[in-house]
DNA sequence: AGCCGAATAT
DNA sequence: CATATTCGGC
C-alpha cells in the first residue's frame, strides 16, 4: 500500500480562513480523549490465538517524531518561516527521509485515493448568507473551466459527521413535515452542497429512521448510541418544527465515538467541511458509523500522531 | 418548470 | 455499502 500523503493543493499557508480552521478545531477530539497509547486493540490472548504481532509500544516521543514528518511530507516543500513557527511548538529532533505518514506496521493512509490521487474539492460560488459573505476563493476551485464543469460528472460528496450532524440538526430543527432536500440544503448553508446530495442522504436517513423505529423497543444495539442523542427522535412527531433547537444541539452526544477518517483532516481552505472522494469505494472494512466513517481500527498509536499532525497544522493558522 | 421521493444505477 | 441518477407524479 502506497502511503504517500500530501496536500500540497492544500496551500497551507492559512491566509483568509477566518474561523474554518477554528471551526474545525471545535470539531477535533480532545488529546484526553484519545486512547491511552499503552492501550492495545487488541488483548494479549487474541493476538497470540491469532498469531498476530501486537504493537509495538509508542511513547509520545515516537508520537511526535512520526507527526513532524507526516507534517513535512504533507507540506511538500518544506517553507522555512512554516517550519520554525512550528519548531517553536515542539521541540523535533531533526531526521527526515520517510515519506510514510505514520511509520509502523499499519499505515495510516490519509489520501485513500491512490496512485492517481487528487482530492478533489467542488466548490461552488453559490450565494450564500451566514458567517460574513466571503467569496468563492479561485484558488479553490479545481481546474475547471465552464467548459469542463459541464462534461465532468459531480464528484461524489462524503458525509463527514460534521456534515451529518449539520443536516441532523437542520433536519431536527424544521421538523419532518417540512424537511425537505431543498429547505434542508438551504438550511445548512454549505458551500457546493447541492439539493441531490440532501436528497439522497434524506433518503437513507428516513430509511435508517423507520428502521429504527421497529427495533428500538427490544434490545438495544451497541450501536444504538450513536443515534440516540440525536434529537431525531423527539422531534418525529412534532410537526410544526423545533423553537429551541439551539438548545437542544447545545446538548452533544455524551460518547464521542472515536473515529479517524479524512473527516479528521483540516479542511484547509474547504470552508464547510465538504470533502469529495475521486472514487466510490475506498473503504477498508471497518467498522463504521452510520455516515459511514470508520472507526476504532486504528492503533492509539496512530490516534495521536494524526491528532498531533492535525494539531500542527491547525497552529499554522 | 421545478421539486419530491422511490427506484434504480454506479 | 454509500452516493448518484433516473423517473413518475404532483
Amino acid at each position: 500500500m502506497g502511503k504517500e500523503v500530501r496536500i500540497n493543493d492544500y496551500e497551507v499557508s492559512g491566509e483568509d480562513d477566518d474561523g474554518r480552521a477554528t471551526e474545525w478545531e471545535a470539531g477535533l477530539p480532545n488529546v484526553d480523549d484519545l486512547p491511552p497509547l499503552s492501550q492495545f486493540l487488541i488483548s494479549p490472548e487474541l493476538s497470540s490465538a491469532f498469531n498476530i504481532t501486537p504493537e509495538p509500544h509508542r511513547s509520545m516521543i515516537d508520537v511526535t517524531r512520526a507527526s513532524r514528518k507526516t507534517f513535512s511530507a504533507l507540506r511538500g516543500q518544506p517553507n522555512q518561516h512554516l517550519l520554525d513557527k512550528l519548531n517553536d511548538f515542539t521541540s523535533f529532533s531533526d531526521d527526515r527521509g520517510e515519506e510514510m505518514v505514520v511509520e509502523g506496521d499499519e499505515a495510516v493512509d490519509l489520501t485513500p485515493e491512490g496512485s492517481d490521487s487528487r482530492k478533489l474539492r467542488r466548490v461552488d460560488s453559490g450565494g450564500d448568507d451566514g458567517g460574513g459573505g466571503e467569496e468563492a476563493d479561485s484558488a479553490l476551485r479545481a481546474d475547471d473551466s465552464s467548459e469542463s464543469a459541464r462534461t465532468s460528472k459531480r464528484i461524489r460528496l462524503v458525509w463527514t459527521p460534521q456534515l451529518h450532524r449539520r443536516f441532523v440538526e437542520v433536519v431536527t430543527h424544521l421538523g419532518v413535515k417540512n424537511a425537505v432536500p431543498k429547505t434542508i440544503m438551504q438550511l445548512m448553508n454549505v458551500e457546493g452542497l447541492t439539493r441531490e446530495n440532501v436528497a439522497s442522504h434524506l433518503q437513507k436517513y428516513r430509511l435508517y429512521v423507520k428502521r429504527m423505529q421497529g427495533i428500538s423497543k427490544e434490545g438495544p444495539s451497541p450501536f444504538d448510541h450513536l443515534f440516540a442523542s440525536t434529537p431525531v427522535a423527539k422531534s418525529l412527531h412534532d410537526s410544526g418544527g423545533n423553537q429551541n433547537w439551539h438548545a437542544r444541539v447545545l446538548i452533544q452526544m455524551p460518547y464521542q465515538p472515536q473515529m479517524v477518517s479524512t473527516a479528521y483532516l483540516p479542511p484547509v481552505h474547504n470552508s464547510a467541511g465538504l470533502e469529495y472522494h475521486s472514487h466510490p469505494y475506498n473503504s477498508i472494512m471497518q467498522p463504521k458509523d452510520w455516515s459511514g466513517n470508520s472507526f476504532g481500527s486504528i492503533s492509539p498509536y496512530q490516534h495521536h500522531a494524526i491528532h498531533s499532525v492535525i494539531h500542527h497544522c491547525l497552529l499554522l493558522e
